[in-house]
DNA sequence: TTGAAAGCGATACCAG
DNA sequence: CTGGTATCGCTTTCAA
């Protein structure tokens, strides 16, 4: 069996109400006795026990983040900023895929709900209807704040959310194109349901409306924001008459996977079509032709998003000010993906 | 306060012992009781609480994953893996970055210490002397298995790892490359201390051996596996005298880097320069030209280093035989970047 | 500033 | 098969 506060206790000739007190509230004990008891801590090797923590302060220090597909390499560096904010903050951080077999709704609700976690993040803005409901409850919905993605529908008034300023994203990359000549440019979405692909389209129809523009195409997408969806759609592109002339894409992954197929099927980047992606991953820069892309500030939006979860837990927390949308600034970062509209 | 144990006893008609067994042991009590109680639990919508639970059971039913550094996203499907074993299992996955400002060794280890996980998967082979000695202590060893990386020095006599089979990756990389032609090999590592560095390098030089060859040459790498370690490499490569016609790299994403760079430097791959990876990260197949690689089983890494880990912290489980060295298959995938060696 | 003691909620042993 | 009860280890009143 492993040392207790008992021990401690006995071997500081003290009692365990007073090793308790050295620990949480070393401001609460004398000077001598703090010394006497630290000593025999440190001598012993002493750890609390977290389980016995929690039972008793009813409160365990960790939260969840649910993410829709932890293979994807988009999320470690969100994950890497929550990390970061909480680890600060002594909390635990916990990962779900939310995806994965076996993960309904229920199972992350269920952590709230045993006390495993004090409060969730979720990055998955798709959850099933009867998860919506239960999130809503207001004894959770404190406890929740939404990443990156949303529930579609909902501006911040149920659900806090942290997220990039997805529409401005949209507009520099359409005000670039269009600034090189390009009138004909289609948008290449994720999934259709998706609150991101719906929301950097509508970025991109406002900000070609202020040019007098109309969006001349959108390609659905697959069922994810990956390299194969993007490849696929190449075949899409060079069909469209007239073809444009350049392309938007809602994620690098798929602007590069686009930019292979375009590239198998003859059509150069960006001498014939150019493509800007969305994200600003890792592998962006050193792609060749080196991607240019709408930079979203990844660490940020895991640091926000944990930094506001735990002020919303913290006991004794006003409800926020409803609605709540931390709107995160992205940047373009210029390379080598886009180029003149060429002469017709 | 929430519905406890006590609440469905009272309303089910039986002890609070009753309905702990209906809930843990349910061939342990009646059919009619169990009915009974799993009524009350489903109307009330009863949840044990887990910090209790923990506290009287003595295990926590999570475990710690140690990553070296959450941003690299070859790390996630590795995460991924583990987390569809662990949950699998009904077990959780908590994650820590050892690289982490403020994360000493001594911070994953309070984790075990106080009871918040039942075990450590460490995917990060580079710890400092103190943490290494303290993770040897026997009942800390027992409840740590190492992934991907391990401590060097160590066959998996002091502590289980599951890896892939970095040599023979190595091999068939080799071996194709000299199939084609080439007689002048480098090697691009990491950091010289990585283990994987070392290893691979290791089956680099006794597979050209076997062709009666010797390395040609082996950049140092620079602090990491990434890309910019990559990029700066293409500068030394074609400072060689004579410069190699072929390049294996230590990591897909060094790979990647190098080529860019190669690129960049007027130098084409596979014409001039063959190049092979390592790992077949998700974007390789999507790189021009489509990166040469030898492929790990990521998924499959993970899954087993927490199936190794979940046997060994059972109950009652018997010390391992020791040394366990869980060796994972890699497979050489072709594709663009390797071409006949040029003509002198 | 310190100690005694009540509990946090669930489990498992021991009787019956 | 079921109930009573001690217990896991810590925190926090309440009194002194």
């Amino acid at each position: 069996m492993s040392v207790s506060i008992k021990d401690i206790a006995r071997l500081s000739g003290v009692s365990t109400a007073t090793v308790s007190r050295t620990l949480s509230h070393p401001d609460r004990v004398s000077e001598d006795t703090r010394a006497q008891v630290m000593t025999v801590v440190a001598t012993l090797g002493y750890n609390v026990n977290s389980a016995a923590r929690s039972l008793r302060r009813q409160r365990s220090d960790s939260v969840l983040a649910i993410v829709p597909d932890l293979g994807n390499p988009f999320f470690s560096a969100i994950l890497a900023g929550m990390e970061e904010a909480l680890h600060a903050a002594g909390i635990d951080l916990l990962i779900r895929d939310s995806r994965q077999a076996g993960n309904s709704g229920e199972v992350m609700l269920n952590h709230l709900r045993q006390g495993r976690v004090d409060g969730l993040i979720c990055l998955d803005g798709a959850l099933p209807e009867a998860t919506r409901r239960a999130l809503a409850a207001p004894d959770v919905a404190r406890r929740v704040v939404f990443c990156c993605e949303w529930l579609s529908g909902d501006d911040g008034a149920l659900f806090p959310s942290v997220r990039s300023d997805n529409q401005t994203g949209a507009k520099l990359a359409i005000d670039a194109l269009v600034g090189l000549g390009h009138r004909n440019i289609a948008f290449l979405a994720g999934p259709p349901s998706n609150v991101l692909s719906q929301e950097r389209r509508i970025g991109t129809v406002a900000a070609l409306a202020a040019h007098g523009l109309e969006l001349s195409q959108t390609c659905g997408g697959g069922q994810d924001f990956g390299l194969q969806a993007g490849y696929e759609a190449a075949d899409w592109l060079v069909g469209l008459e007239p073809r444009p002339t350049a392309v938007l894409c809602v994620s690098d992954q798929m602007a590069m996977g686009l930019i292979a197929g375009l590239n198998d099927l003859g059509v150069s980047v960006p001498q014939d079509i150019s493509v800007i992606g969305f994200d600003d991953i890792v592998t962006a820069a050193y792609f060749r032709p080196a991607l240019t892309t709408v930079r979203q500030n990844r660490v940020e939006i895991g640091r926000r998003a944990a930094e506001l979860l735990m002020i919303q837990v913290r006991e004794g927390a006003e409800p926020p000010e409803v609605p709540v949308v931390v709107s995160v600034p992205v940047e373009l970062i210029m390379r080598s993906t886009i180029g003149p509209a060429p002469k017709v």
